[in-house]
DNA sequence: CTGAAAGCGCTTACAG
DNA sequence: CTGAAAGCGCTTACAG
């Protein structure tokens, strides 16, 4: 800047004000200020900037992997709506590590004006026990209690819906895929594991022990083993709720190795949407969280604590949606 | 820092001695400096800091998304990589989008010291006509010419390699699914196509159009209509090189749906080594660049060119591997 | 072992 | 319409 002002003859101020369009400057200065710029190839020095503005308008996301389409989808909104508002993203994968997670919070040299924290391990104790941490959203399924703001996913009413979807359909039995066998916790397995045994009850049913089938992860091959297992074991069922979108491509797919006509015979709901739902055939009926209205609320709420960080703090829920495909019609 | 070494009683100086561990501090006095810092919650203004080291240690990383296994892939090695060495990572999803990945290079605004670009549209001629563009490594398949360091994957000569392979294997006809039909074109498909006419050439063979079956995109679903489609048509053949790891399981599905052995009547081979290749039924072959070390590469290249934007540049390759699993197996 | 001064590259508040 | 001064929060180079 300095160089500019010299090259031109003018003060750095003069510069500056050409820059951001502040002040008043002459038409004919102005000219020969851009002139100068484009000529040595300045920048402004935004370190310099955020140095006086207190902020780099930089935000940090923290999620626990980029691997799972809640995630990735969560990012990709994120990344985009970021840029609309013209601010940066910095990724910080936390592998789900509490240690991690409470780094974050605490963004100890971090450039970053605010956290978006995907929290999957954090304890509400955590974070009333974190001195002086960096204005923070907390996002996702996991409703983390503490002196955050957070939008939630609402996990467990989206269960619930999709089981009621599938008892309307005419179902009887739905196994739960990727389930939790025991209530309790706040992971989003044990929050739709919940809905599931609230619609179940809410239809006054039980939820039968063996048509909770747990899964070590959420793939495809773990879906496809699954289901082949209770199978093999001559579990009857005609519904199967899965908690991940892969995992309900590999009951179909195990389904229709042996035999089973999907919807006709057992159908079939999923959580995500991802990308494969609507091209799978049958098409997969999902249950999906409004990801883009989560990240844009998400956005919103850390804009405004970074201005303010003290008040009282938000907490608002996420609408979710049905998709209904081919996987659960039925054809009466 | 001022209200620390107020409380304290002594100069910033001495603050920003405790905090750097620079120049030497009487060991009580540093104790009460940390306690000072600890209640009043300090945090170093990493900002500050950044305006007089003139560095951020961050990293823009712009990659045209995280959908696909490879970026997928790429940005949680430079994630990992990029913490250790204590540097954080800006996301700038490009698109592929040509003025895009041009405005990272700019890096207007931007407070990274650089840019990791894995480019898809731009070319060299754009790179020469760009005007003072920030510290910057290219990478990924595509080796664009220009005045930038870049980390290549040898696309070409991997696919020859699985080509080679399959050969090795028994193969007569190979299908080359995803590929381009016309040769030239440096994209990812198109240099693994080209190394698929090369491995064909170099054994005497010629590459027969009714075997390059292109693909819109590549999912699973695109592998197995395509193909699908060879069955109806009668296409014989006894091979499948697919350029993306998901085509592969498709064409596996459809293989197995029309009774064809994997790999007793038809091998299969693939890139990416995704996650679902080492657990499908029949193991995926899959050729694979060595990722990790193209990470490791491509950050250490562009530290040193933040240290010195002058120099030569330089033009690393990364190695592949080819790992072979059961649909490749010769049962002899 | 500790401090006072200058400076990183910009902006803000005030003069002229 | 333009400039000189002070300051953002730190570090570097020099004194003592």
């Amino acid at each position: 800047m300095r160089d500019v002002a010299d090259a031109v003859g003018v003060s750095v101020k003069t510069v500056s004000n050409v820059v951001n369009a502040t002040g008043q400057v002459g038409d004919e200065t102005a000219r020969r200020v851009r002139a100068a710029i484009e000529e040595l190839g300045y920048r402004p020095n935004p370190l310099a900037r955020g140095l006086n503005a207190r902020s780099t308008d930089m935000v940090t996301l923290a999620l626990p992997g980029l691997g799972h389409g809640y995630c990735a989808q969560l990012a990709a909104e994120v990344f985009a709506l970021a840029e609309a508002d013209g601010v940066s993203v910095v990724m910080e994968p936390t592998g789900g590590d509490r240690e991690r997670e409470l780094e974050v919070l605490r963004n100890r040299g971090g450039l970053s004006d605010g956290v978006l924290l995907m929290p999957a391990s954090v304890t509400a104790r955590d974070l009333e026990g974190l001195a002086f941490p960096a204005p923070a959203v907390m996002l996702g399924p996991r409703r983390v209690r503490g002196p955050f703001d957070g939008v939630a996913s609402r996990d467990a009413d989206a269960a619930e819906s999709a089981v009621r979807l599938l008892l309307d359909r005419g179902a009887e039995r739905i196994v739960l895929l990727g389930g939790e066998r025991e209530p309790g916790g706040d992971s989003p397995a044990a929050l739709r594991s919940a809905g599931y045994r609230r619609a179940l009850a809410a239809a006054g049913r039980e939820a039968a022990p063996d048509l909770v089938a747990g899964t070590a992860a959420s793939s495809r091959e773990d879906g496809h083993a699954a289901i082949r297992g209770l199978l093999d074991d001559g579990v009857r069922f005609d519904a199967v709720l899965a908690l991940e979108d892969p995992l309900a491509h590999g009951a179909l797919h195990a389904l229709r190795a042996a035999g089973f006509g999907v919807p006709r015979q057992v159908r079939v709901a999923a959580f995500s949407n991802d990308d494969d739902a609507a091209y799978s055939v049958p098409g997969l009926t999902t249950v999906t969280a409004d990801i883009r209205s989560m990240a844009r609320r998400a956005l919103d709420l850390l804009a405004s604590r970074v201005l303010n960080s003290a008040g009282p703090r938000f907490h608002v829920d996420v609408p979710f949606t049905i998709i209904e495909r081919e996987s659960t019609f039925s054809y009466a």
